[in-house]
DNA sequence: TATGAATGAGCGTTCATTCAT
DNA sequence: GATGAATGAACGCTCATTCAT
């Protein structure tokens, strides 16, 4: 209630968006958690979808501030890779429900054409990022655009598996730990 | 539609979802281009959640019977990492409503823990398959479920950008040929 | 709840919009006057305006028999006319909820200018009735959709003068049955 | 917006209602229209019905003046008749808006038996006018009230008509300036 | 078994009205 | 007085599910 209205909004629905998917989140739940009445959300967003839309910009803002701010240029692109991969693993892991989300609406009919056309800062910042690593030699010559999409699509599939198998896989978390490696022999330039 | 009604039901919904997306494929819709009524899918199953976990095993199965006879097991591991890797991309390239519906359901709340942890043919399948490439000490010793599920989400993103920028990366197709060779890099007992 | 739904639906739909006008006959409530479910008003009509056109279809076919049947083409025009003029008026009286219905609807956006000009079994057999008239040179050479809209108004008007001013006007009830007359001298050929 | 605000919001009222209807027309709306804010609505209106109510009284003043000022009444009654009708015909082409609204209130429930009961100096005003012609004996003795009502229902109709038809009924607007005569021959006295 | 009309809870959304500023 | 964000009841409508046939 203190936080500016929108943000309470965007911050519900990401919530139990992650806890019960699009179908299960109806507006009117959406504006209870966010302590507002349901007839305000539409003051904000034009409807439940532009809602949804809305919040996917939010995080793709979040998630290029948090990992742009900790990405250092002077370092080798080696380090940085690393630095890149752990950084977005902890951000997924600090924040779940917007791991949820995003894994939710990237294969979702909300992801239209007319969405994965328009310009995301986050993912022309990973293309940027994967760029200067082929300029500088550092990794091979492939387009920069899919080493973003590879890269990104596993550290979110290693986070579903490290939150999924929290319990059971504990031994198995040392392997976790060695798949940016794995990528990056696949990556870099030999 | 002379096949089983079970199957049609199924292969409608399929169908549909790739399409519609799950929000968009009410059961009446399923029911119709299933050439059957409403009722009749109570008739096979429980509910419309039940019909959903359904497809799931039964794409899990398509998809285990198509890699799985195909593997040639007198090949060297490599010859049959890539194998693997093309004939998945081919087998969702053949049936991009399985694919459609693959990349919907797995980060769905259909998908539950339950779900994770039942048994499912096709996982048990990769994971023996990669569990062979470790024990002949093809592949680094790490845990073969991680490695399906890592090399299995790449082909999944590779085939979702080989759809989406159909027209627009021609010039990258090259590029995306050479994804395997760059995850082989990454597990390949070095 | 005997009769077939869609007439039960349209009655209480009719009734209900004569009470208290479109705006406050929710769907819900036409339910529940008609013995049925809010969901049942869908299986038969496509939604609340397509009901509100059938209506008025339902309407006119229901003034047209009335009409039509009681008119004797062999008597002169002069006698047909009072026929018809009394035989509306009768019929308005008669169903109270069809005179409320219809003058709440003729004047209202639903009658959009492509519904205007669609086929309307009443108005055309009105028309003919008139044209008749001008044919056999008993009334005056006027376009006789004109006369018949002129008419058809004059008789709702009247209609709704005697029942606002029902007690009122217990006196001047002699005054409204000579409206007719007042018509035809206006309309006769002298 | 110079206007004095009452005025606007009437103004704005009256022209989304002509143009949109009732259903259409929601307060937010008619505020902007009016170049106010919705809750200021609310400082000249007790609530949205009685803003309703008020534009039928501005609307009936407005009509009575425009026909009152135009009425000469040294001429014969003849005369006034036909100035009468063709005043209000022109009145109702020069404000459609008035004419759209008053099509829309006139059977509305807004026009309640308590309206319809209280002063209407424009009613009031033609019933003048009619109870002139029945003392001075140049039309039948009929209820001047009743009178009124026909007329101004039927210039109500045509005016309609000639704003429905007017393309298709060119060749017919002769008709159409007949339809004074043919009233005036109804009432006159013989 | 198969049907599909019927159900009604629950959805997304609107909008007349209020009230803190 | 004027504002317009906030409200929440009420709307039209959908659709998973049932059940008489």
């Amino acid at each position: 209630m203190q936080k500016d209205k929108r943000d309470c909004i965007i911050q519900s629905a990401l919530q139990l968006i992650y806890e019960r998917g699009f179908h299960d989140s109806p507006v009117s739940l959406v504006a209870k958690n966010a302590g507002v009445a349901a007839g305000t959300i539409y003051t904000y967003f034009e409807n439940k979808d532009a809602l949804i839309l809305e919040i996917n910009k939010y995080v793709a803002k979040l998630i290029m501030e948090y990992i742009s701010s900790r990405d250092e240029q002077q370092l080798s692109f080696e380090k940085r890779f690393f630095a890149y991969w752990n950084n977005l693993k902890e951000f997924y892991e600090l924040y779940p429900e917007i791991h949820g989300f995003y894994d939710q609406f990237v294969n979702s009919p909300f992801n239209s054409e007319e969405v994965q056309n328009s310009p995301n800062p986050w993912y022309e910042w990973a293309h940027q990022f994967f760029q200067s690593g082929v300029d500088s030699g550092e990794i091979k010559n492939i387009n920069p655009t899919i080493v973003a999409i590879m890269v990104n699509t596993n550290v979110n599939s290693i986070v579903r598996i490290s939150i999924n198998y929290k319990n059971k896989l504990a031994k198995s978390n040392t392997d976790l730990s060695e798949i940016p490696t794995l990528i990056w022999d696949g990556i870099k330039q030999s």
